[in-house]
DNA sequence: ATTAATGCAAACACTTTGCAATGGA
DNA sequence: TCCATTGCAAAGTGTTTGCATTAAT
């Protein structure tokens, strides 16, 4: 479990199963997913406290925001150094544990200070693909 | 100039407008500012206009969408294979025409079917690094 | 006792949709 | 003429905000 007490923030139940929800997840869910699943076990959950819980964790770097998915926010909890393939049918986000070589000239940069990089790899998960050849069309 | 006729569609002034608008165009502007922009010549420009033309220009492959941004969709007539660099400050978007070596072994893949790749770096575009050391805190 | 966090509802921003009117082909 | 496209307004989605209440410290 992440330390939050640490932070000097209140530990509240909302965001103990929040939290723990998060912990080790590698599904890159959206704030609506969060809040769907821990409103299981906390019914009064609003979805409110989840994006406050959600902002106060990106802000601590403990939480990473992708922007992959125009149609809404996903969140991804894994703080290694990881890219990411997305299935272009049922919009899955898996995780690519590879390091590339992105190096840059002075004149590619045009002047930026560049303090990240990420990639993403386009495609057709398993899932989708047997789905395909199965269906007749 | 773009040859829209050519896809057996209709040549009106509004798609027109945007057509030309975009040419050319490497600023990966928003719905919203294509309209704004457009609107300067053609008033009655509606705004889902501007969408339904994207959509057809996305659909026919002529333009592509950008998901960097979790605000609002960019969208991008640059048809060349490249790259991203976006400013975390000033969220503005600037090509970066350099090919990568993103082999990946089968293992990574993970039973995708991998269709294409996309590097983006954040980091801090000239202009905003200049306000920054300008700037009395 | 303090003060931050919660939950609700209302407000927002962007995007999509329904549909009658328009105008390219 | 015909049918795709337009423009408008209304609806839809995801996200944010205001604020009184609650509860962690």
């Amino acid at each position: 479990m992440m330390k939050y007490k640490e932070l000097g923030l209140k530990l509240t139940p909302q965001r103990l199963s929040i939290l723990s929800y998060l912990e080790g997840n590698r599904e890159h869910p959206s704030a609506e997913e969060i809040h769907r699943k821990v409103s299981r076990k906390f019914p009064t959950m609003s979805l409110a406290t989840v994006y406050n819980t959600l902002e106060t964790l990106k802000r601590q770097g403990r939480l990473t925001e992708i922007t992959i998915d125009p149609d809404k926010r996903h969140f991804d909890p894994n703080l290694e150094k990881h890219h990411h393939l997305i299935c272009s049918k049922c919009k899955r986000i898996a995780d690519i544990q590879v390091e590339f070589d992105l190096a840059l000239t002075e004149e590619a940069i045009q002047g930026f200070e560049i303090t990240g990089s990420h990639v993403e790899f386009y495609g057709t998960c398993p899932d989708c693909r047997n789905k395909e050849t199965g269906e007749v069309k």
